[in-house]
DNA sequence: TATTTAATGAGATTGAATCTCAATTTCAAT
DNA sequence: ATTGAAATTGAGATTCAATCTCATTAAATA
């Protein structure tokens, strides 16, 4: 079983939820992704291949699969939830391009040390965070042009 | 004349733009605040104070004075935009307790330095950055009722 | 004060996200 | 296999911040 499903039947049962052919569907169709999506680009997909999971269902699953530690929330802005995969994948932050959209991410040693000494000297303590870099990708830099 | 009366008159005149009294009213309502705010606590505050301007006014006028450099977007999650005052407050970031909802600034040296860092190696032309860390405020830790 | 151009505001609209609730399904215990 | 308690689903309604529309009004300047 992948390990994905295994991970999230587990926590399902541990709280009493039930694994239903809907949110197979979206954890399918989730895991089937690789870069940050939003909830309704995964409700057209979804649409696209023919299968069935109500808006309020996508929404409700995908909120399990945050709680359950398999997606992450990336709030990349004002327009909507942005998810990404946390299995497999480490801690990392983010590069936005102001000119084409892209996301890029990075992770840098320095920084969770930063964070901790910061936390420390401001008697806070911290658990996560997010560091988004706005500015110009390298691509955007050598051709400007669109 | 106040400061940033002086400042807005600029970008308005530079940019064709009339000052007219609801942009006033936002304005001196918005240098009345100190710390983070919405743009509908503005327009209570203003209706509390007996002043006039429409909703559609006051987010224009927002919009506006983000973009002539008096304010600044600071978003602190799904719920609202926020804003807060860049006029005499150098650039920092943020704590944000998850227990109590306050917003602690902070900035540190190192930080800006280890931006360059990474946005050298990542070729990356970087122009402004956001960082928060969520966990638990001081107060909260040591008083965790409510 | 006339003319041009921008601004205002009431209310409509948008769009993501959430909620409602009757009908359906899951699953563990028979 | 059957049952029953509890969870789930989905269509559509609802929410709410934010934006848009457009007829009316006002600012700026010659």
């Amino acid at each position: 079983m992948r390990t994905e499903e295994r991970i999230f039947r587990n926590f399902l049962v541990s709280r009493g939820l039930k694994f239903t052919p809907e949110r197979d569907i979206v954890l399918q169709e989730t895991f089937q992704r690789h870069d940050h999506f939003e909830a309704e680009e995964l409700l057209s997909s979804i649409r696209k291949n023919r299968k069935r999971a109500s808006r309020a269902t996508i929404y409700r699953t995908l909120d399990l699969l945050v709680q359950c530690g398999l997606l992450e929330v990336v709030d990349l802005g004002r327009d909507s939830l942005h998810f990404e995969h946390v299995l497999g994948h480490q801690h990392h932050d983010h590069l936005v391009c102001e000119h084409c959209g892209r996301v890029i991410e990075f992770t840098h040693r320095q920084l969770e040390k930063l964070k901790e000494k910061v936390c420390r000297e401001m008697d806070f303590d911290g658990k996560s965070h997010t560091l988004k870099i706005f500015g110009i990708c390298d691509q955007c830099r050598e051709n400007p042009r669109r």
